[in-house]
DNA sequence: TGTACATCAGTGAACGCGCGTTCACTGATGTAC
DNA sequence: TGTACATCAGTGAACGCGCGTTCACTGATGTAC
């Protein structure tokens, strides 16, 4: 591909060059250098659009928390007004967006970048968690009161073994999987919600 | 500390020291020679001993898995003959053991070394993998025949719960945890069992 | 419409660094007689 | 018990490499008049 002096807009292809890298690299295998290669710019380029290696990483994942948290409230807002069924869509969709954003989903999850570090990503951060906070929360007022576990305590959990299954399943990191992940997430979230006593027992 | 041309037991000294940079700068942070520096050789020694780089966290993680299947398989006895209490137990070793052992826990599932390149590595890791499937097969015997969800549907569940758990709580990966990890993951699997139809619904 | 000029986004060469790895070597150890 | 010698486990210097980053620069763009 042709272009002149200028690029056009090498920041974004910038990320996108990193998103690439990371996706079949780990977030290990990318380097400032490759990524600019892979632009077609020299590295020094890239200190027109970020402050250094760091930086990039910080905007991949930021974007990452901004596809995320509109995934999670787009599948959330459609399994209204049914507070079971958009809890159960969140999930999904946390599994979704692993699948189709893994470049996204690495430099977030598995990059050891310290969210403390960079205010802004807490921020994007915290607003997806709230999704699923808020589905759980609303889940809850199903249970009666005396036996309602804190809602972030169930959020955490679906969270957990959402996270569990895309390092576990998904990636090689663990077992080969015995099932689809898919499949196996849906499944255990199925036992996990019968267990709190929101699904019959015999359905 | 002093020493003579020899060290000793320099093979050991560099798996300990490799543990001790992988807990404190993530598998990412360790290098040969930083942890032949810190076994006070030079890097070159290293090679008297390992293959290379490659080759040292390799045997990290052989130990922990080591370490971690005799864990998981202690847990499992001591909650014999019950089903359950040998089940929960292995959950509880889990997580005991990625707290206790962060830089071969680390090593075994943050380092992304595949596990299908080392062969060795591959088999010590399926033993581990196995009690917790034993443990699976044993408990669902309790359940009735046609409603019974293969055993290694639920190992994997109760598994990439621990893990998603280890991961986002006990590493600083996730939100900060609102709930000891320890906490969060004995009532999580609490749940599930409930919901598996494993414990009394009222209990 | 044309020209002068400021601004901007790239280049390319250079840097210092630490990495993993190799090599010929040497000091220490232990075994045979 | 003492000596010769093979074996072993380290040293230290050197390598090539790619990294992130800096710097003075230059080519392209767009705006004012």
């Amino acid at each position: 591909m042709k272009r002149g002096y200028h690029h056009g807009n090498l920041r974004q292809a910038l990320v996108e060059a990193a998103l690439a890298l990371i996706a079949d690299k780990g977030p290990t295998g990318f380097t400032l250098s490759e990524a600019a290669k892979a632009a077609d710019v020299t590295p020094a380029a890239v200190y027109r659009h970020f402050a250094g290696r760091d930086d990039l990483i910080a905007e991949v994942a930021r974007q990452g928390f901004d596809i995320f948290g509109a995934l999670m409230e787009y599948a959330y807002a459609d399994g209204q007004p049914s507070a079971l069924a958009a809890f159960e869509a969140t999930g999904r969709a946390y599994l979704a967006f692993a699948r189709k954003y893994p470049g996204h989903y690495m430099a977030m999850f598995e990059s050891g970048l310290a969210p403390a570090n960079h205010p802004e990503l807490a921020q994007v951060s915290a607003r997806a968690r709230g999704v699923l906070e808020r589905a759980a929360q609303q889940l809850s007022e199903h249970l009666p009161a005396d036996r309602r576990p804190p809602a972030t305590m169930f959020s955490s959990h679906i969270w957990a073994m959402s996270h569990g299954v895309v390092e576990l399943f998904m990636r090689g990191n663990g077992a080969p999987s015995p099932f689809p992940p898919e499949d196996l997430l849906e499944a255990g979230i199925g036992i996990y919600l019968r267990g709190l006593g929101l699904i019959p027992a015999d359905s």
